[in-house]
DNA sequence: GTTTTAAATTGACTGCGGTCAAGACGAGAA
DNA sequence: TTCTCGTCTTGACCGCAGTCAATTTAAAAC
């Protein structure tokens, strides 16, 4: 079992969380300290620690037993299950303003995913412990964790039903209409915030699969050049939504989107 | 979209949801009802109602606006997404005493998911919007809410890494290790509760190919007739286990239970 | 500039699981 | 019993994605 570096320097941030934790985008969890009292809010910091980890360092493994909560302030870090073999199934891939282990501290046992960090981060640790109790008696952190825990459960429910029911093409079509949604709905461009071996492996697929994907995707109007996704035409991605994307989607309704689904 | 009926009678079973809550594996989630003051339970209760499905009937589709969280009385319901063009993904597949939408309600938007009756069943309807309010100011429906759908992530996270890293045949051997738990330990023969081709689907495979890996799981000591398996030796299982199962195993750490993660 | 390394792409081949069709089996009704 | 219907099983075939290997490209190190 890895070592848990305990958490070393210790800052006081807490207006640099809450803007860190602002969005615009509909289709995004709610930050854990959304709407809590200054009291509360400070019990969660003043028992919270900073801690730096390089790139590829193994934050959690499998089967640790998990002490904290964490809470992205920079960089970039991914959660996956491997198997005794080697495989590998991303879970998420997450980014500066986003937590993890905020569900897995309610399951009960040790961890079932790893994490590892995809850059160089620092990370905000609140003690699982704190959360655990903190929860029992403030029912707007429990409101929050709920958001951002059936968030997780429903991105879940659409990667099983993706790897499941979908070609790796319509995968990776429907994951850059999402990237597309939560960056920036007007631009035609698109970037790719990770590496492709490792999307790839997040859509269940080979990164040879994920380049022959690529290819068919330009066909379609769809150019990808290094990082850097160009859409053709505005609605070239239309083809791969689905009905609680279109929820979302500031087209939906528009005479451009056809059939109500977005065709 | 479907027309959601509106409750019909009403019970005062109170006693009753409680008896059907107790479980006694470590490995499945609490009560949505466990440890609520009598007032808080009132609360749900009183403003719940009872709605009976008759089998293959639609509880919710996706899309839908999602009113209630539903505890199942009795019956199965299995929750699922479909495409377009009708293919399925089975997410979940319930019995009594499990809640559905527990999750959703807390997601926003429409529902992701549908749900139908695979056996004629008695639901509990409790409005979302009693729970949403409740949970802001009872931190233990809200803890309770916490488990259960973190319960249920840990299972997707577990399920999208079965269908990605694992084969057929060792998808089936999980989950038949998995049921062999969570149905008693000791026996040597395990009931399935759902009809196979429902299985199937929720394992990622077609029917076809859940038969020929039942004839491959027959030649590795495990016997299936109709719905019932039949394990030549104690730890013909013990091959498909992972860390995670490993932890709340009985054998875990015994002599048989090969190498630490159960072989 | 050159060298070194990792990531991405492309090609050829293979095998697994999906597909389609036929057959076996069991449950229930008359 | 016999007929029917639905589920499950089995067989034959095929196509897609995985595998392995070679090549290109990009980026980093010097």
């Amino acid at each position: 079992m890895s070592d848990n570096i305990p958490p070393s320097s210790h800052g006081n941030l807490s207006t640099d969380l809450l803007s860190l934790s602002q969005t615009n985008n509909p289709d995004s969890p709610v930050s854990i300290f959304k709407g809590l009292s200054e009291d509360n809010l400070q019990n969660l910091l003043s028992n919270s620690s900073v801690r730096s980890v390089e790139q590829g360092r193994e934050i959690i493994q499998q089967g640790d037993e998990v002490k904290y909560l964490y809470f992205i302030v920079e960089g970039s870090v991914k959660t996956l299950r491997s198997s005794i073999d080697g495989d590998e199934a991303t879970i998420r891939m997450l980014k500066a303003g986003d937590t993890f282990m905020d569900a897995v501290i309610f399951m009960g046992g040790t961890s079932p995913i790893r994490a590892t960090a995809l850059k160089p981060s620092k990370l905000l640790l609140i003690p699982a412990s704190i959360i655990r109790s903190q929860v029992l008696r403030d029912g707007q952190l429990g409101d929050n964790l709920l958001h951002i825990v059936t968030w997780h459960y429903k991105n879940a429910m659409q990667q099983i039903d993706s790897i499941v029911t979908k070609t790796p093409v319509e995968r990776l079509g429907y994951y850059f209409l999402k990237l597309h949604m939560e960056q920036d709905s007007e631009s035609m461009d698109i970037n790719l915030p990770f590496q492709k071996s490792m999307i790839a492996n997040h859509l269940g697929m080979k990164p040879e699969t994920f380049s022959r994907a690529l290819k068919k995707l330009k066909e379609m109007g769809i150019d990808v050049d290094h990082e850097r996704i160009t859409m053709r035409e505005a609605y070239s991605l239309c083809h791969f939504c689905d009905t609680d994307t279109a929820f979302n989607c500031p087209k939906q309704g528009s005479t451009d989107c056809k059939s109500g689904g977005c065709s």
